[in-house]
DNA sequence: GAAGCGTGGAC
DNA sequence: TGTCCAAGCTT
């Protein structure tokens, strides 16, 4: 490849992101690992507020759980916020090396890579999903990494991805625009789009779930999830999934009864929250409920009952919530007042 | 190697 | 409304 015209077309119209501004090694790892699976529009507002609410390592490692779930909130994948979290407890000084780097928990190959190269100037390739594409298409043929070129490894790689992103894009690609059209052989076959190659695409369940806003005075009640698996350490409402031949209010009563240990009455309904995960789609039906007795499951472990909470609804703004749960949160604070209890 | 893990943008 | 997929990592 003719590495110069590609250099210098990212020299010359590389964009003011705000990481370019950055040679910390904190500030890069932060960023990479937010641009894990996430486009750049939606990390840049999470970076913004991440390094002034943690600007440093020690600022991140003295910060409590929950604040650093608050700051992560929305932006999904919170194992990577947990990652970091602990990193930065862990770590007494941060790597260097992309091979002292892999060894941090959330940092993989291409994290390592891209530290590396862009905060230390290591001659080591990233491989991500932008590069994937762009050199298979070169190529015309499936392709995996090799080492970039003699120069600034850190801006042949930030080259290689931001062609991928604004130029050699999954569908309709730029080519009129592409630094490197004349030597493409995907170009020259007139079918840009056939690489990479795509991998078969499987089907996601659903899940219809039955959630509940359980009221006792003013406030609600609001449980946090278990620390590791799906949206691990985020606060909720109680629900579960409807089985065969219950209706929404049976299930409710059922599922709060099996996690909560209330017994409530269920109703009115509120709203039906529809969600896709990364591997299945749901529904949450919605109801108020009225907490009749029972004091919180699981009583025995103070550790346990820090994760159940009576609140209003300005409290449960302040708590990190999975987007679906902030929906419902959303709908309940456009209502207004809490229901009156149906008798 | 495959599955689990979030969310929003583009079309 | 649906589909694809993004600056991937862990188990």
């Amino acid at each position: 490849m003719r590495t110069g015209r590609l250099l210098a077309w990212y020299r010359k119209g590389a964009r003011d992101l705000p990481w370019r501004r950055t040679r910390d090694p904190y500030s890069i790892w932060v960023s990479e690992v937010m641009l894990q699976q996430t486009q750049i529009a939606t990390v840049i507002p999470y970076y913004r507020r991440w390094l002034k609410r943690f600007p440093t390592v020690r600022a991140l490692a003295r910060a409590p759980m929950d604040d650093v779930l608050k700051a992560w909130e929305g932006l999904g994948y919170y194992a990577r916020a947990r990652n970091l979290h602990k990193a930065a407890r862990l770590l007494k000084k941060l790597p260097r090396t992309a091979e002292e780097w892999r060894a941090v928990t959330g940092v993989g190959a291409y994290t390592a890579a891209a530290i590396a190269s862009i905060a230390h100037g290591e001659r080591v390739a990233v491989f991500d999903g932008n590069v994937r594409r762009v050199l298979s298409r070169f190529e015309a043929r499936d392709v995996t990494e090799a080492p970039p070129p003699r120069g600034k490894p850190g801006d042949w790689n930030q080259a290689l991805m931001e062609l991928g992103q604004r130029v050699c894009t999954p569908r309709a690609p730029r080519c009129g625009e592409c630094p490197i059209r004349s030597d493409c052989k995907a170009r020259a076959s007139g079918e840009p789009e056939r690489w990479p190659l795509k991998k078969a695409k499987k089907e996601v369940p659903h899940k219809e779930v039955a959630v509940g806003v359980i009221w006792k005075g003013g406030r609600f009640y609001v449980q946090r999830r278990a620390e590791e698996g799906l949206l691990g350490g985020l606060w909720e409402f109680p629900g579960g999934k409807r089985e065969k031949g219950e209706t929404f209010e049976q299930c409710l009563r059922r599922e709060i009864r099996e996690e909560t240990g209330f017994r409530v009455d269920a109703g009115p309904f509120l709203v039906t929250v529809r969600h896709r995960y990364s591997h299945f789609s749901v529904e949450l039906h919605t109801y108020h409920c009225f907490w009749r007795r029972g004091k919180a499951a699981d009583p025995s472990s103070a550790r346990a009952s820090e994760g159940k909470r009576w609140v209003t609804p300005d409290e449960a703004g302040a708590l990190a919530m999975p987007t679906a749960n902030r929906r419902i949160l959303d709908a309940l604070r456009a209502a207004g007042r809490p229901p009156a209890p149906a008798f």
